[in-house]
DNA sequence: TCGGATTACGTGCACCGTAATGATC
DNA sequence: GATCATTACGGTGCACGTAATCCGA
């Protein structure tokens, strides 16, 4: 066997040209790397190179050699790469969100079930978190649903409703509950990223405007400093201390109400017990639902 | 870069199963190869074993490394293997014989004209010669005649004679000259590796038959021992002394005289030139026909 | 108690860099 | 004189082996 580096040296004349130049590419001394090609055609047992007095050169056999060695390193070097890179998806979780709403919650969670992992998180709608679980492409999605087919192992973990965010001296403000049609027309504050809400406000709210929001706390200042209508849900509220004086006014759409479902394949269902324990635990409601 | 050694003692481990075996089988010491397998987790940046108190055990990405390692080793060795091959074909001068006859008389030449230079000889006919002459398998052929192609340089180098060689009690003995079909019937000793006068003498006597001698010494002993008659050459019978007293009648048919070409493709000529000056030096006639 | 892995420790040598030499332009 | 390769030489880091330790069957 002959050790890498002595080819990696014999690569780095071939691009220099001489000794000298390809010794200062590769810090070390010129005589190190004189040394270096006379053990490297010592353990070939085949002269790379023609010698003349002054002036070293490859000869036919050294091109081939700087060939296969070049391809060598490659080789090597990807391969490493590939070792590091399989290393790094075991140390992944890969979570799929419907919203994003569920993230900060669910890293914090499994960053502490599963200390060292890293969690990365994306958000897509629920066909295609259905089609990523089964390429194992994530290891835990949020679905909108249970998803039919009997590959998959799937637990109720949140609900969320979803509420109008009213200014004290809006009109409706001192309703007790409202229908989205009941609203449509007006101009609403919407954070851009709120994901399948979206489409359920459009659809019922046709002749609204929604003013996008990309940042978070772009929208809460907005919220505080516009007389505009928002939209909230009853996580958020609970989760963020509003500093306004809104009013929120629950919406009584059917579809206003949503069931969080965390799911993964079948076969992985053992290592995420502990996930599914600790929403088991904390929810009566999930437990009978699970039941 | 990693050295390959660490990936050949890793290779090892998953050989052996145990760090005690694979360290005996490298003929290093246990601790040696510990830390190696240490240095080789830390040089990766990665985990590749799982460690009990006293026990040592891949874990599913050393299995993927020790593949990848695996396959790394085989491609450096056939790349040695390979290098060292070319370098052997360019120390080696490939040379394609119609006869064995001439084949020390050459060999002795180009060992003495290109020092440190291996020589190869081969035997085939003249079709097969042409072919690998022109995919320089042989960079030199001798030939029954100048092939016609444009893209061969060729020489007349030696001229060969056919005898017959009968003990003296051979009613044929005192003839001045023969021609084969006289000799038709008869028994005679015959060198296997004769080459194409093989062909000549059957044709010629197709009644005759042939008892084939593999080795030239027992054939020697044959033609000493018996009264079976024989075939020789001018050339063979310059160069040898034979220590029996049988008579070397010459075969008067056109083909028994036969003019060996040394042939190699023009692009080598000049690497051959020393080859041709040597001959044209040695002969007259040559040096006639050459012109 | 033995076999296996790791840690501790002292040592040798392999490889490095500096310096000197030789050669070419 | 400048550049480049090789040889000479002295120093050092590092990888090795031995020994000690720990652990488990």
């Amino acid at each position: 066997m002959i050790e890498i580096h002595l080819f990696e040296q014999l690569v780095a004349f071939a691009s220099c040209g001489t000794l000298s130049a390809a010794a200062e590419e590769l810090h070390i001394s010129q005589p190190a790397l004189s040394r270096s090609m006379q053990r490297l055609e010592e353990e070939l047992g085949v002269q790379l190179f023609d010698r003349q007095k002054s002036r070293i050169t490859l000869n036919e056999i050294g091109e081939l050699t700087v060939r296969h060695a070049r391809n060598l390193l490659m080789q090597e070097a990807s391969m490493i790469e590939q070792i590091r890179e399989l290393d790094r998806k075991k140390r992944t979780i890969f979570l799929g969100f419907c919203t994003p709403v569920l993230i900060p919650d669910f890293v914090s969670l499994l960053s502490g079930l599963y200390e060292g992992m890293t969690i990365s998180t994306e958000v897509t709608d629920d066909i295609d978190l259905v089609q990523r679980l089964r390429e194992n492409k994530y290891q835990l999605a949020i679905l909108h649903d249970k998803p039919d087919e009997n590959e998959f192992f799937s637990l109720p973990v949140e609900s969320e409703h979803l509420y109008v965010f009213l200014p004290p001296a809006h009109p409706l403000a001192d309703a007790v509950g409202l229908y989205l049609k009941d609203l449509d027309g007006q101009t609403f504050l919407l954070y851009s990223q709120i994901g399948f809400w979206d489409g359920l406000c459009r659809r019922e709210m046709p002749n609204a405007r929604f003013l996008l929001q990309q940042e978070l706390n772009v929208l809460g200042e907005l919220i505080e400093n516009s007389a505009l209508p928002a939209f909230t849900t009853d996580y958020v509220m609970k989760r963020t201390q509003s500093r306004s004086d809104r009013i929120a006014i629950p919406i009584l759409d059917e579809e206003a109400n949503v069931t969080y479902y965390c799911t993964c394949l079948k076969s992985e269902k053992t290592k995420f017990r502990p996930v599914f324990q600790s929403f088991s635990k904390n929810s009566s409601a999930i437990r009978n639902e699970q039941a």
